[in-house]
DNA sequence: ACTGTTGTCGAAACCGGTTTCGGAATAGAT
DNA sequence: ATCTATTCCGAAACCGGTTTCGACAACAGT
């Protein structure tokens, strides 16, 4: 025995293919095939036979195999805009995992891409599309009027939105009313006797913001209040821009008792503000805020949150838009839910007119 | 005319084919895709030629239907363990977009999937392999004894460790030097006149967690101090455990004067035990840690800490699985990097004995 | 017994690329 | 001018599945 180990050192366990399957129960790959996808000219009898032989030699379908005569690979994808507000990083993981999880449960799988730019996000959805790298696309943080649902629909491309949009033409979504929540802490505050209630916005151009601020309007008019738009402040969706927001706020000639912000992020600069002052959260200023970020148990008090499940929220998106790639109406795919008040330390009665 | 819109109301924008072009070109699809893969046989007027007719008609292959030949989809594949410590959440938006981009400007794209336990690590992993999902895969968060290892090296599927592992054979890998970093923290607290420096490991089984307390003995030994195993706490990888660790270690009888986390979200429960015995940080005890995640500039005082860039690892760690992938030998494969300080107020001299 | 369905499967085309092989044209050597 | 090398491209096989089409058998109806 001459020592001729040319060969690759470890023999790789070969892949059973769908003729090795075939050859072994004595039938051609194209009936194994509509056995195995329930078509129905196939006997019951066969297809029992074809699954547990299927099962018994481990024969799983390359993906990539099948793509190539049906057009579809099994894939949702997402662009995440990074970069921008990071305060929505807290809540990628959560979200990851939500869609994930869906997603295998269908055995799909889940592309994700980072952007850094509207423009990049657009670029990044045309190789994904034209690449065929994914079937179809969640949309979060949709905007008020959103290039990429532009982009996407003209191109014929499924989506889901994490969010609602005007123009809905076409539009699958799930969203939570974030309107419904701050509506209610707005009225939540004004049982306790605040009649003065700050709003810090979220930025503009997002679609949440606008409802949100919406929500705001309906709680002062449910409420009675009547509408100072002194009390709006400029938007602000993280802590240093919401330390600003609060300030103004605070140092109007008449300021608000109780301040209601559209994210999280930015009640942890009002936090500031108020500490900068010598004001007490939760006594001489009521917060209450929106998102339910971890960062909002370390505050002292505890800020008063209203928290989204984003976990459920994308598993929930996949869910959906795997329904559309399979030719559901977007119509029959709107859904939407509820965020969850975290009551704490940061709001409380009114304080009484010096 | 009669009203027979039976057709597809839009109709889609033809994909170019491989095949259209060549018929464009007057050549055969062979000769395009030789062309467009630089083979060596083929003209350099007649590659320019292709180039420029792909670019104008926007002819992008479609990646599934490469792989069915070449039997790689240009993909990395990253299997996410969430639910466990959560400690690790703020890092992934930053390291997806490391991963991501770096991906991106090889043309590659990234398939991820969550998983909360070991076990449905390995099935994922399994899954994404045996369906050719993805051509490699990226393991963070590596442990003394990792299953994946065992699992992708005997498969023969090229990975590399966000991390460093004893049984090296075959393993690529990019990681941190966190042990430098810990011993620095010791030495610089020791420089700083503490002559009792706590520890609180990281979650035994992770290989992190055994650099890093290697580190600190390192550190120890290099300052002169002796090793006071009372002085070691139990691990902790969150806030309770956190403060549970440093409450043994300050209701010691002769208790620190200085800790250091293995990671930050333990440092945040140090803090509230501290807190909690009346101690100032900074002045009281001195407390350096690890990770730099964004709360740390959120506690009072800020926490000294050695700040990973993320981004970076991950990016870093994609141009090393991509390699992987195309051939390279995983020996050729091996990087590390360093942590960065962050001097904050959670550290200063030694009080005076009382 | 003869035709008409229906059920079941084999054979072959097909999807959109990549790779192998061989042949024609051109260049270089004698 | 002839012969060999080399360059460059066409033709066809190939990858691993899915889908279409038609053949054949079994069964029902008259």
């Amino acid at each position: 025995m001459q020592a001729t180990e040319t060969a690759e050192p470890s023999a790789l366990p070969e892949r059973v293919r769908i003729v090795d399957l075939a050859a072994q129960l004595g039938l051609t790959k194209g009936t194994v095939s509509r056995a195995l996808n329930d078509h129905p000219d196939i006997s019951d009898r066969t297809r029992l036979r074809v699954r547990k032989a299927a099962e018994k030699l481990g024969y799983r379908p390359l993906s990539h195999a099948q793509a190539i005569r049906t057009g579809r690979v099994r894939s949702l994808g997402l662009v995440l805009q990074v970069n921008e507000h990071d305060a929505h990083r807290p809540f990628v993981a959560e979200f990851l995992a939500g869609l994930s999880q869906a997603a295998s449960a269908e055995d799909w799988t889940l592309t994700v891409a980072t952007a850094g730019s509207d423009e990049q996000t657009l670029d990044l959805l045309d190789r994904l599309t034209v690449e065929k790298k994914a079937d179809g696309f969640i949309l979060p943080r949709t905007k008020l009027h959103d290039p990429r649902i532009d982009f996407l629909r003209t191109r014929g491309v499924p989506f889901v939105l994490y969010g609602r949009t005007e123009d809905a033409g076409g539009c699958a979504w799930f969203d939570i009313e974030s309107e419904k929540s701050i509506e209610d802490a707005v009225m939540l505050l004004a049982g306790l006797d605040h009649k003065r209630i700050g709003f810090v916005p979220g930025a503009d151009g997002y679609s949440y913001a606008k409802l949100r601020h919406d929500g705001y309007l309906a709680g002062l008019a449910r409420s009675g209040l009547s509408h100072d738009t002194q009390l709006i402040a400029p938007p602000a969706m993280g802590r240093d821009a919401g330390a600003a927001a609060a300030a103004i706020l605070l140092d109007l000639p008449h300021p608000p008792s109780a301040i209601v912000c559209s994210v999280d992020a930015a009640a942890l600069g009002v936090y500031d503000a108020a500490r900068h002052r010598g004001l007490k959260i939760g006594t001489d200023l009521s917060v209450i805020s929106y998102d339910g970020i971890p960062e909002t148990t370390l505050l002292d008090p505890p800020l008063s949150t209203y928290r989204v499940d984003t976990r459920a929220a994308g598993a929930r998106l996949a869910e959906l838009l795997i329904k559309r790639c399979r030719g559901a109406p977007p119509e029959d795919l709107r859904e939407l839910g509820r965020a969850a008040f975290r009551s704490r330390g940061s709001h409380g009665v009114a304080p009484a007119k010096a």
